[in-house]
DNA sequence: TTTAATATAATAGTATTACTATTGTATAAA
DNA sequence: TTTATACAATAGTAATACTATTATATTAAA
């Protein structure tokens, strides 16, 4: 069975939806790969439409700016964690059980799909540990939020506080704590990787690190005393 | 009484030390200014320029890039942030008070100095919570690190970790604790203004949110089973 | 006191990046 | 067959990032 995941993303993000043609799909796929490999701040159109053979004037029909790609990319990000989460926690009862899934789900490398048709898992994953704050962290926050676009981290955020609660009811910051699951998945992955006297891994290979300390902290905050 | 206080900034961050003219300091404090009016995407050196009257090349002669003119400001707030900790923990004995008191640094506004020689301490912790990630969320941060430009950030986090070991000498990540209070505590602030949903703000203006999330979070990670 | 050396910032550039108006071509509709 | 329109490429401009060189002021040496 090969199949693919697409979801509907916010259009005040893109001029021209990019999963309507060709050129559309192979814009953010190629992105993926390009912003993976420079780094967003080095990553240009110009590079991408060299890489692509196709002119930057054409990726200008397509997004305003290599920002609004950015936050392309992250809305899909968020809804495919979004299935995801929904998708892992079939069948799962006990709200424990579900929460130590959702931190695997953010600590562990997502599952890559069977054909060529997605996206990169990896580079995906990649890409989103060291450059989804930038998409957030920008003089325009509040004026382009008022479109929206973060909508799918807020509703993402909502499903796990939702399993939170189901812990513990009087829990008062379900959505901080969902928040800071995430923040802090990201974070110290990219610490362990790259500025490892930030954290405690011991080796830098050890996947698990992130997810032993996300798990004691979080189920930390949601015992009752 | 009115002193200023000064840092030695690790040398591989600067061209020319701006400690050591009237220009370099004034660079400094004009680009605290303009990052934060600006945002760092759209701050450049040509309007740090023309809001100093000066010119773009004198600006370069102390900064290779704005990223490490950004990067200068951070090393600075970050050893500031660990001589206020200093300061602040003088004849504190108990660690748990030690450690409240930590957060609140880290939650609260910083105390603005009494003259006009000091950089503006509101404006500093505005652009640390928007800012601060981009410093090391780039493709040559391993690179970078070599010459130990993230040593403060490090230095800092090693102190908040004694403290913490110091509650509870047997767990196992007090680094990793460490610097996600620093990340948490900037990241919950901005979500705070700028996207309530991620957070369980009632008021935005309520100061004490985020040090009680941290608090009840940090704390409730620390206890011993 | 005059000259030489040095430090400093300004001038005047170039290359790259970000973005856009216009044109040309292919496809679909009338 | 003609006309509309959808689309991407051409060909630009403006802003940004960065640098080589020149000019000026200051300090040190003769």
């Amino acid at each position: 069975m090969e199949y693919q995941l697409s979801f509907r993303v916010n259009e005040h993000i893109y001029l021209r939806d990019p999963e309507s043609s060709e050129l559309g799909k192979q814009i953010v796929k190629n992105a993926i790969d390009l912003i993976y490999d420079l780094g967003f701040e080095h990553f240009t159109f110009k590079k991408l439409a060299i890489k692509m053979s196709t002119t930057e004037a054409s990726i200008y029909r397509y997004f305003e700016n290599k920002h609004r790609l950015l936050l392309y990319i992250l809305n899909w990000y968020w809804s495919y964690m979004e299935f995801l989460v929904d998708f892992t926690l079939q069948n799962i009862q006990n709200p424990k059980e579900k929460l130590a899934k959702i931190i695997e789900l953010f600590t562990q490398s997502l599952p890559e799909s069977v054909g060529k048709l997605d996206y990169n898992k990896f580079l995906l994953n990649q890409i989103v540990l060291s450059e989804s704050s930038k998409v957030y962290l920008i003089k325009e926050v509040q004026e382009i939020n008022t479109h929206q676009v973060f909508k799918p981290y807020k509703d993402l955020c909502n499903k796990i506080s939702e399993v939170i609660l189901n812990i513990n009811p009087t829990y008062k910051y379900s959505r901080s704590l969902s928040s800071t699951l995430i923040e802090t998945a990201h974070s110290q992955q990219y610490f362990s990787k790259n500025l490892p006297r930030l954290t405690d891994v011991a080796d830098q290979k050890d996947e698990s690190f992130v997810f032993n300390f996300l798990y004691q902290f979080v189920f930390a905050a949601l015992k009752k005393d």
